[in-house]
RNA sequence: GGGCCCGUAGCUCAGCCAGGACAGAGCGCUGGCCUCCUAAGCCAGUGGUCGGGGGUUCAAAUCCCCCCGGGCCCGCCA
């Protein structure tokens, strides 16, 4: 495949250098930045450190890179010195053709292919299946997307997968209040013109809170402590506000007969033991009620541009026996140990006997100063299964069914600890390789100023609120724009919009970092903006619309020495490493920061140079050649960022 | 008590992992630009002890140490 220019030269730049000094090729490409100043050049090298070093003169890494890029056939760079740096620009005149011969040939430019592909699983989301999903799964959902799509662009095969947690109390709750209702959920929900996921959503609110407030009395009746009142007034607030909300004969039912039962609690742990042995009609009921909340799930995802390969239910691991197996495994292994009269597995004693004397396992485990963990139980004492224990199980499994190099977890830093603790239980019983390629992608949570997230008491805004909000604050301004169109044109266009919003602001904040998420300035639809890439493109979209195809051999290659179209050509050229390098670093945002820049010195541009009318038919096709290469590469950079693409808007 | 993450302009953030040539965007605020290719745009102005203090270095927002502020995590929960 025909690279780009500008991946040619750097990629070229980077091996004569390396070569010389002796250095990691990866190191030195890091080291490769931009001339403070544009008249220097457009790629710039400290050469400084490596001739205190004494590994190479700069005069000699000048004569390197010359020869190099002749014996590259690289004629369109010029190299020069700068007191300890080494500047080199690009000629726009001469490096035009070889763009023009690429955009012929492709409608997307692509990213260079990693020398080192890998079979990859991305389990992302994993929303639980009993509400819809939030702002938080937005994010995680936007992240796992994102990164999968860059790393399949890079060359990977990449396995993207759905964990769905069946298996536990909260789907037992929600599958309790089901039971009472007597219904089955998904064909009520349809029913009725509810979406799916939001009536398990109620359902189990209703549900939940129903039986804390039966608890709570009794607990207040038994020790007459009295500042257990304030809990429970705001748990009948939350009830009221939820008896709004939902069918009222379902409500009334739910808490007459929560109101009679001695022990709910009690009854809720039965169905979950019951559903883990696989009886039915536990079975049957509370698979039905996970599926009903997934199949609003799913929709939401689609709607986000989300799709998975695979989903996995925790509960066929625990019926087809990988999780027992797995206990077994532990037990012929040298840390399992008894704790708390449970089986387990001694992850303190692992630590100090293996990680202390392995300073390279040490490291990849990234294991804190003065790291302490208890033992990990594998199996309750009513022989139920915990969590970790079926999420060991999952990741051997998720290993096997993709032959995978590695796994990449997109789970919320506050799961920091479990996934260590995961993966060094998975090391002391001997999946080390699992272990140690086992990545847990983290992310901080999404907050809504004010109140604190509650999925328990249905005191969430959804994604579907959100995008509905935003779709809303579209719509109007589509329509404004474009009166004449029909109606479902405005309606889809505001729909693609309000994803490109929603995709973009979770991924512009790179992961590490909380994002604080503010419904109104979600609304803004300008500048720094999924929507002003979108309108960017169809911009660019609109102009070669009344242009008609660029005549590439009308270009006359000295009109594009111009400076500010020499500027954007070589930004819009630096779209295959920045997107390359985004993937290798699994960090999207920087993919997202570059699309930004480059739109502005697009419209920048636009705003003064004239295309259409430009008189000079040789400096017009430049021109066009521009708006072309600048269109395909935010065409290309949105596609890996899952945003839609707009030809209109 | 211990550990992890975050702290850059009034606000939201990029740059930090891989130290380099004057610290960047957007929002906001002030003023200007549609008989002309999409004004969701553009131009000009405004704004910073890079949380604080030490250290390493020819060079520190970036690396190391200490401190301060905010978030999170330390269950026979998931």
């Amino acid at each position: 495949m025909a690279k780009d220019p500008y991946t040619r030269l750097v990629e070229a730049v980077t091996s004569a250098i390396a070569e010389k000094v002796g250095e990691d090729k990866q190191k030195i490409f890091y080291l490769i930045g931009k001339p403070p100043r544009e008249e220097l050049g457009d790629l710039s090298f400290p050469a400084v450190r490596y001739e205190k070093r004494g590994a190479a003169t700069v005069d000699e890494l000048i004569q390197a890179i010359t020869d190099k890029l002749e014996e590259e056939g690289i004629d369109y760079a010029e190299v020069s010195r700068a007191g300890a740096y080494i500047n080199i620009k690009i000629l726009a005149e001469r490096a035009i053709k070889h763009v023009a011969n690429m955009l012929k040939e492709y409608q997307r430019l692509e990213l260079p292919k990693t020398e080192n592909p890998q079979r990859l699983v991305v389990e992302h989301t994993s929303a639980n299946p009993i509400h819809p999903m939030h702002m938080g799964h937005a994010r995680n959902a936007t992240i796992g997307d994102t990164l999968s799509r860059l790393l399949r662009a890079r060359g990977h095969l990449v396995n993207t997968r759905f964990y769905v947690d069946d298996v536990g109390k909260q789907v037992a709750v929600a599958a309790y209040g089901v039971r009472i209702l007597g219904i089955d959920p998904l064909e009520e929900a349809e029913k009725r013109g509810i979406k799916p996921d939001e009536f398990i959503g109620w359902i189990y609110a209703v549900t939940h809170t129903l039986v804390d407030v039966k608890m709570l009395k009794k607990e207040i009746e038994e020790s007459g402590d009295k500042s257990l009142r304030d809990k429970l007034d705001d748990l009948l607030l939350v009830l009221k506000d939820l008896e709004e909300k939902g069918p009222r004969e379902y409500f009334d039912r739910l808490l007459e007969h929560i109101g009679r039962v001695e022990d709910p609690e009690k009854e809720i742990s039965e169905l979950m033991v019951r559903y883990e042995r696989g009886e039915e009609p536990e079975k049957g009921l509370v698979r039905r009620v996970a599926e009903t909340a997934l199949v609003g799930i799913q929709a939401t995802l689609d709607r986000m541009n989300v799709s998975f390969d695979a989903w996995d239910w925790e509960s066929d691991l625990v019926w087809s026996s990988r999780v027992g197996r797995l206990i077994e495994e532990a037990k012929k292994s040298k840390y399992f140990t008894w704790y708390k009269g449970a089986e387990a597995i001694d992850i303190p004693r692992f630590v100090k006997e293996v990680l202390s004397r392995d300073p390279d396992l040490r490291k990849y485990f990234k294991l804190p100063r003065g790291f302490e963990i208890p033992p990990l139980i594998l199996r309750r004492s009513d022989g139920t299964t915990l969590y970790t224990t079926r999420d060991m199980a999952y990741t051997i499994y998720k290993f096997e069914a993709w032959s995978a190099d590695k796994v990449y977890n997109v789970i919320g830093a506050d799961q920091r600890l479990a996934q260590l603790q995961l993966r060094l239980a998975l090391a002391a019983i001997g999946y080390v390789r699992e272990a140690v390629n086992l990545v847990h992608y983290d992310y901080e949570l999404v907050t809504l100023p004010g109140k604190k997230l509650s999925s328990r008491r249905g005191r969430i805004i959804t994604l579907d609120n959100i995008l509905e909000e935003l779709k809303a604050t579209a719509w109007i301004e589509v329509k404004k724009r474009n009166p004449d169109k029909p109606d479902k044109w405005i309606n889809d266009t505001a729909e693609k919009i309000a994803i490109g919003a929603i995709r973009f602001k979770m991924i512009q904040t790179s992961a590490p970092k909380p994002i604080v998420f503010s419904v109104e300035k979600a609304l803004d639809l300008s500048e720094n903006s999924g929507p002003y890439l979108q309108y960017t493109y169809a911009r660019a979209s609109s102009i070669l619309r009344k242009h008609g195809p660029v005549n590439y051999e009308a270009i006359r290659p000295g009109s594009c020495n111009d400076p500010d179209r020499r500027r954007l050509l070589i930004e819009a050229l630096r779209f295959p490493l920045t997107a390359a390098k985004a993937a290798d670093d699994l960090a999207p945002e920087q993919l997202a920061v570059y699309l930004l820049r480059l739109a502005d010195m697009f419209n920048s541009w636009y705003q003064k140079d004239t295309v259409i009318r430009e008189p000079d038919p040789g400096a017009r096709e430049c021109k066009a050649l521009l708006v072309e290469l600048v269109r395909n590469v935010i065409g290309s950079g949105l596609d890996l960022l899952g945003i839609p693409v707009l030809e209109r808007m």
